[in-house]
DNA sequence: TCAAAAGTGTTCCTTATACACCCATGT
DNA sequence: ACATGGGTGTATAAGGAACACTTTTGA
């Protein structure tokens, strides 16, 4: 077989159909973490499921996660803003999908409570499912994900967990750039779901960050500070 | 659009092609880390790039990583034993690939040396490429892997050293299953590429391992002892 | 007996933890 | 004034780094 007219072709090779599916993760105040999930119209209608879209032409996995969420969930690019979903997995088993040949590219987003309230309402068939003790609960007692993405889940609150141990609100959970250390910890007690006492906290992250110098008002108690994260330069202790 | 065809027929969507490619991890005695290349045929001849291939119809990835390996680089299936390759992430940029909408997932399978040296002096066309500063010094003069792969061999290096912090050889770059202390701490500087002093590591690694009860002999100075792999059980001290 | 490598004792320092306490605000 | 949450001082304990030291072999 000349080597010129195989590598020349491509379209010899069989393709699998490509989709990115989407743990879209956030943290209801007070309460533990919540996935997004949408109920299916089509194949497997009814079911809860995580969004998700098969990958148009030449299209970036990113974009397409973009797509899936403003499509399905209404998450449009305003939303969304700059961030970019993280790369967990990819799934390949070729009976994952009876409908045939489905390579799944398994995505994680946070996104902040806020932004996500701004479409639970507007939308009928979309429902946050809370993690009680690493198991999602979705709506109608529905038992578990189709098409395996309980793991996709699973995988994402593991990914969550590593990145919140040490850097503070790494994917920016708390919608704003400014919070108290109240705020911060209240978040990452979420994420870990372990506990951890506020002074040893504050002592663990006020070097990541950095005071505006402004207060919060108001509320109970003494006014709170407000940080801000630092540049990551600051971390090191080398001032 | 009637949702059911949709649903029914994968075949509207455009599928593009997939493709894996490996970063074969190992470390020469002495040596720092290196990474298996081959010299490209067809697309790309001459160069020197990582090992990889395009998947077949319905094949796990894993499948095709290792079908990629015995037959670029006569890996075959017994000498990569039960490894099983990680997966490190998922190219996907349109122009990355020139012949066409190519999707790359990118791969790390680390392999002792002796597994390695058993194919290098057998084929032409094999190299080990040091690394040497975080960049591989490739054959050849070649400045650069092409289609990106200087992405994936950083990447690899990246999961690499991350898993070498805590555990005693997690990927099992030392060919046994026992081994002496200094074997096992040259192994993780060569992969940290940072110093750790002998008693620190000695410390930090002894509740991970479990005596054999043998000794090495032959050698100048004292014969050392030979540990294995604990059972993760043993790890936390709940003795 | 000496070089070389294995292995241990001990000190110093950093860091997490826990607890107690003081501070500043709203009611 | 006092309840409430913000913030700090300090003692204790665990673990890493460094250094000196002992142990056991081959040459």
């Amino acid at each position: 077989m000349p080597i010129a007219s195989v590598t020349a072709d491509l379209s010899a090779f069989p393709r699998p159909n490509v989709a990115v599916d989407v743990a879209v993760v956030t943290s209801p105040p007070f309460g533990p973490l919540a996935v997004l999930v949408h109920r299916r119209s089509g194949d497997r209608a009814g079911q809860w499921a995580l969004p998700g879209r098969f990958l148009r032409e030449r299209e970036l996995l990113a974009h397409a996660v973009a797509t899936a969420l403003a499509e399905k969930c209404g998450l449009s690019h305003e939303i969304l803003d700059d961030r970019v979903p993280r790369q967990l997995h990819v799934f390949d088993d070729p009976q994952r999908d009876d409908r045939g040949w489905v390579l799944s590219v398994a995505h994680l987003l946070a996104l902040p409570h806020t932004e996500i309230t701004r479409v639970l309402g507007g939308r009928s068939g979309l429902a946050l499912a809370r993690v009680v003790e690493d198991r999602l609960v979705l709506p109608n007692r529905q038992r578990r994900l189709p098409y395996g993405q309980d793991e996709i889940v699973a995988r994402a609150i593991l990914d969550l967990r590593r990145s919140y141990a040490e850097l503070p609100d790494p994917e920016g959970l708390i919608g704003s750039e400014e919070f108290t250390l109240s705020q911060l910890r209240g978040m990452h007690l979420a994420v870990l779901d372990r506990p951890w006492q506020s002074d040893t906290f504050r002592r663990h992250m006020l070097p990541l960050l950095e005071e505006t110098g402004d207060v919060t008002t108001g509320g109970p108690g003494r006014p709170a500070a407000l940080y801000r994260r630092a540049r990551p330069a600051t971390r090191p202790r080398s001032s």
